[in-house]
DNA sequence: CGGCATCTTGAGTTGGGTCAATGGTCGTGG
DNA sequence: CCACGACCATTGACCCAACTCAAGATGCCG
């Protein structure tokens, strides 16, 4: 079965799926990296606001965003929701099924989207005589685990303007590791599902904005963001007046 | 070596660590639970208020509480702090060092503490031959995940009354599955403590205990919570009027 | 062009923070 | 055994960041 998926097709799961790009640590061997490409030759398309799976449904498969973008968030039973995560193309989720084998989030696509489905078995399978994708996965998670402390922070101990400061960054980030500019961000999602995940309403959103722009940090102009004053910005965080 | 810690070893190690109890799932063959003997037999003491690890410090293994209370706390360089997670006998944590072979938060035990060391390479090793040990780490870590999923949405959506509700419950059920009483509980942390791991001042928590014991829902004297009205203090989650 | 969703802005309110003072508890040492 | 001091918890008075409510503005799609 192994020798099914090889050279071509193999080449072909490489083009489509850039997994290891998400999550290639330094020093990957090629073995590993064929073996993520072996993983990976399973895809979808997923139309703008489509859900791909409902929080409550049976987990079988981790989830690699070729392109496009989506969303995860938790729904409480008042109606309440929070997003816990945005995946642009390169990032992996749906971590969160493993625990009890049924999905506690729902993730709906914020665009089309392609991605790739990894079933977790397959991983497990494959691990079979080297360790390396199995570490591999325990670092995709443990880095899940770490930017979700980070954000526990945000939410914990910091302002709202320090938040979207927080927030603009890390996109810029993500988006310049993707080959794209750092400067000139498009969001793909709306200001209250921003709110959301920052833990404040879309009032407050649009205010911060507004004032990022006033005061020379950004141009706003709908979901087109240019960054002016990147180091500005970086000096917002954590330099607040907090007793 | 396998050979080498069995039968009696093997036994003095499951009497002395109780991981499985953290963690065991449903169904666990007796080759699991041997296999998770085998890891736990490292033990090590702490001394209250001592740290177990420092955040930046290199990552070598997990840590599995055998008795005792810590807590995990990440550190912003302008003096915040947040408290991203309290750990209980039978529970396991560290898994944030694993992304980038270094420790991202601090970690400090809250009473005097006995916890087992389990090296993540000897987890990986020892899964050669069969998946359900690892299987099981990746459940492990993805109840983190949820767990801190479940965080996200406390500090992003509900008010202070709530979280210090879901607190209390939070604490009360896992002190319920260790054999305690579920309404009598023993804080080990501070009220400051408290506060950071929701999100809010010190003040703000002893507010609310105060008044939770005027309207009945509890009894507080010191660190000793008696919960009167268990059904009403979960009432008080998701039914604020929120818009 | 109209209808609908999203975004922005203003005015007023409030939940939780800040500051400050008091009260409890515990450990230590005389 | 008590007295002292350090630390922690509680309470009150005041304040401000972010929320609520409401009204427009803008953009998008059929």
């Amino acid at each position: 079965m192994k020798a099914k998926i090889d050279s071509q097709d193999l080449k072909t799961a490489c083009a489509n799926c850039n997994v290891h790009e998400i999550c290639m640590p330094v020093g990957a061997t090629p073995e590993l990296l064929k073996k993520l490409d072996e993983l990976v030759y399973i895809r979808r398309r997923i139309k703008c606001g489509a859900v791909l799976y409902h929080s409550g449904s049976h987990f079988h498969a981790l989830y690699a965003v070729k392109s496009g973008f989506l969303k995860t968030e938790n729904l409480h039973d008042d109606g309440r929701a929070q997003i816990t995560g945005f995946y642009m193309s390169g990032e992996i989720f749906g971590f969160d099924g493993i625990a009890t084998d049924a999905h506690i989030c729902t993730s709906v696509a914020l665009e089309d989207s392609e991605i790739c489905v990894i079933p977790l078995d397959r991983v497990e399978h494959f691990n079979h005589g080297l360790e390396d994708l199995q570490h591999h996965f325990y670092k995709l998670m443990s880095r899940e685990i770490v930017r979700d402390h980070t954000i526990m922070m945000l939410l914990g101990s910091m302002h709202s303007e320090e938040r979207v400061a927080a927030f603009i960054l890390n996109l810029s980030q993500r988006f310049h590791l993707r080959g794209y500019s750092p400067n000139n961000l498009i969001l793909r999602m709306k200001r209250e599902e921003i709110g959301s995940y920052l833990g404040m309403k879309v009032e407050t959103v649009s205010r911060i904005f507004s004032k990022f722009q006033e005061q020379g940090l950004l141009e706003v102009h709908q979901k087109n963001i240019l960054i002016l004053d990147m180091p500005r910005l970086k000096n917002m965080i954590g330099h607040h007046p907090v007793k």
